[in-house]
Parts: C-alpha cells; structure tokens; sequence
DNA sequence: TCCATATCTGAACGATGTGCAGATTATTGT
DNA sequence: ACAATAATCTGCACATCGTTCAGATATGGA
C-alpha cells in the first residue's frame, strides 16, 4: 500500500501507518522538534485535519513514532546477540560487548529518533506501557548475556548484581553524551573497555 | 535592577539578562519545548523584537541559558565537594559519591533544565567553547577526586584510566534514563555502589 | 438500494517566530 | 550646551503552525 494517497481519490486506505512511516522519515532527516503534523499530512497527500482521526494531537503521533522505534532497537540488539552464538566465553563476551556497539551504533547513525526516544518526546501517558514492555525485553537480554558470562566464571561473583544496571547507565550514558556532542566518539570504545575491565568480564 | 521593564520607560536597562534569567525561569517551570520568545519578552514587559538585539533568534537564546546552566550545575559540584574535605580514604570516597549525587539530585529536582543542557537544545555553534570549558572544570573535579582515591591506594589501578569516562557515563546515563522515567528513582543509589565495587574504590 | 458509519476536506482561529520601518532615548564630539 | 550619531525599543506585517468543526464523500451492512 502506498504512501501518498492517490489523485482524485477521497479515501486513503492506509493512513494511520502512513503517517507514521511518514512523520518518522521527516524526524529522522529533521529532528523530533522540527516535525510539523501539517507537512506530514501533505506528505502522505491528505489535509491536516485528516491525521486527527488517528491521533489525538501531534504528541501523540510522536509518541506512535517513539514506540515504533524502541520495538526496533530492541530488535537490532536481538540480531546483534546472534552473530555470536554459542556457549563459550569468548562468545558470551562478545556479545556482551555487541550489545553495546548495536545500541551506540544505532543511536550515531541515526541521532534523531535516538532524540526521540530518549529526549523526552514520548508522551508516557501514551505510549508508556508498550515501551516499558519492549524496554524489559532489551533489559534481559543483558541480563541473560550476563548470566552466561557468569556460568563462565567470567564476571566478577560479587558485581554481577549491578551488572545491567551499571552497563546499561553506562551504555546509555556515553551514547547520550557523544550524541550530544559532549564527548568524542571514540570515548565509546574507552567505556566497553572499563566496563569489561571493572566488571572482571575476560580475564 | 528588576526584570520586568518599568511602565513608560522606553529603555529597559538590563534587557539581555532579565531575558535570559525570564527564560531559565519559564523553561524551568514549563520546559524548553514550550518556551515562546513572545511571552519571555511580555514577562519582562518588552515587545518580542526587542529580544532580537541581543540574541539573534529564539534558539540563540536557549543556548544562554544552557550556557548558564553548566556553570551553575559546575558551581554545584564543587560545593559539593567542600563538604568533604580532608586527605583520608573516606573523605575521598564520599567526594566521589557527593559528585555523583550532586548530579542526580540536580537532574532530579530540575529536569526541565538538565533536558534544555543535555536534550539537544543548546546549538553548538552559539555556546560550544563556553560550555566545553565549563564541562572539562567538572571533568577535572573528577579527575583529581579520582586521583585522591588512587593515592590511598583506594581504586583498583588498572581501571584508573577508565575512571572518569566510566563514571561520567554512568552517572550521567542513569540520571539521565531515571529523568526520563526508565528506570525507578531507587536505582541511582545501586548505579553508585555498582561504581564503587566496580571499581575498587571502599576495599 | 438506502442508511449509518467511517473517513476526509475546507475554512477558520489564535498563537508563534521573525523581519523591517520608524520612533524614542542614550552617548559622543565639539 | 547642543547637535549628530548610535543604541534600543515599538508596531505592524507575514508566513506557518496546531487544532477545531461543520460538512462533503466514500464504504459496508440491512
């Protein structure tokens, strides 16, 4: 089904999704803070008034587009566990250090929705509990990378406790910061380092 | 000298900064997203244009007040740090704790301005040098607290060089995902002592 | 086929950021 | 002291924005 909606037709058929494939391409070019609900009803060919069907207010269009992309950075670090199968060290730990790499990875490239979705954008009224859901399922995918680090013997016993909290603030915390220009990108490397070396991850 | 313009006066006298101590205070009630440049200039009693001699357009004024607000929040860390003076292991460990605490309470009290400071909102091209240099005087109070612990023998040497990058971004990270509401309050203190341990810092 | 319902349009309103011509005040040079 | 120049500020205008609402158009079930 395609996005623009015919000439000379009254009904689009398609609206509701294509305004958000819609508005998230624009955010992604633009920015969360520049996104105007009218461009994107000219964009998919329809009258400003229409997208009010589907969405309460330009908040909530927002929050739909957010949602979206969490479901899609819990996905990419799923792909990203899969490129080291197996139950050896070695790969426990690479995966522990892709997981890393696919969420900072994500957010350089596409600065924008990684604003989004971080930058308080998302209503949480709208969309608060399909995100906490989808955040929960990133969350023990850590939390299991970890556990395997630990069957191991490859994670220092009295740590592994802090282990997704203090890897994910880290994570997040140096994304944000190179994101927003605060620090160098190489710096990200640096913290996959001292996190491995801090937590007694390989060796 | 007062803010708000006095009624038959033509010149204001301190327009620049009664705009920009009117705008910290509206985004600190309202958030940036929200702030309008007509009612900062009503609140000072100004015509909006008026605001257009001092700061070249809405997002320049924003940046001001970023500009102002890592000086404060730099300014905050160091009282914090005064608190606990002294040479010995302890007092160290608790100016590391009082620096990681100062930034989350801040953040906590104040999320509308730790989002204008960290959400993308200060153009770099306006404040970039200003705020970069006020960031490296919070790195450096780090940097020396981190070095107080090393000379007590009190961190783990070999993670000594990832001190204040790992510290920095955790810090920041959780602060950061708990302003936000994606982690609970209660997890800041854990991010902490995960610190600690992680780093050899208290034995 | 006809009617209820879902979907979309068009015009309108108030508010916003911003530019520009000109009014008002401050400052400077003599 | 006074005139010329510069600094400040106002008023108005314009395009754009989010949002509302009455009404037009299409769809699907009886």
């Amino acid at each position: 089904m395609s996005l623009l909606k015919p000439r000379g037709t009254y009904h689009h058929g398609n609206l509701e999704a294509a305004l958000l494939t819609a508005a998230t391409a624009m955010v992604r070019a633009s920015g969360a803070e520049h996104l105007s609900l009218r461009a994107v009803a000219a964009e998919v060919g329809v009258s400003p008034s229409a997208a009010y069907h589907y969405y309460p207010d330009k908040d909530s269009l927002i929050s739909g587009v957010g949602q979206e992309l969490f479901e899609k950075l819990a996905d990419l670090q799923v792909a990203a566990l899969s490129q080291f199968p197996g139950k050896s060290a070695k790969a426990a730990r690479a995966r522990f250090r892709a997981l890393g790499r696919a969420y900072f990875d994500w957010a350089s490239n596409e600065p924008n929705l990684f604003r989004l979705m971080f930058g308080g954008f998302c209503s949480i009224d709208f969309a608060e509990a399909q995100i906490k859901r989808t955040e929960s399922r990133a969350w023990n995918l850590l939390g299991s990378c970890l556990d395997d680090l630990q069957e191991c013997g490859d994670i220092k016993k009295s740590v592994r406790p802090y282990g997704e909290i203090l890897s994910w603030s880290a994570v997040h915390g140096a994304t944000a910061l190179i994101v927003e220009g605060h620090l160098p990108t190489a710096s990200f490397e640096s913290v996959l380092d001292g996190l491995e070396l801090s937590l007694g991850i390989g060796k």
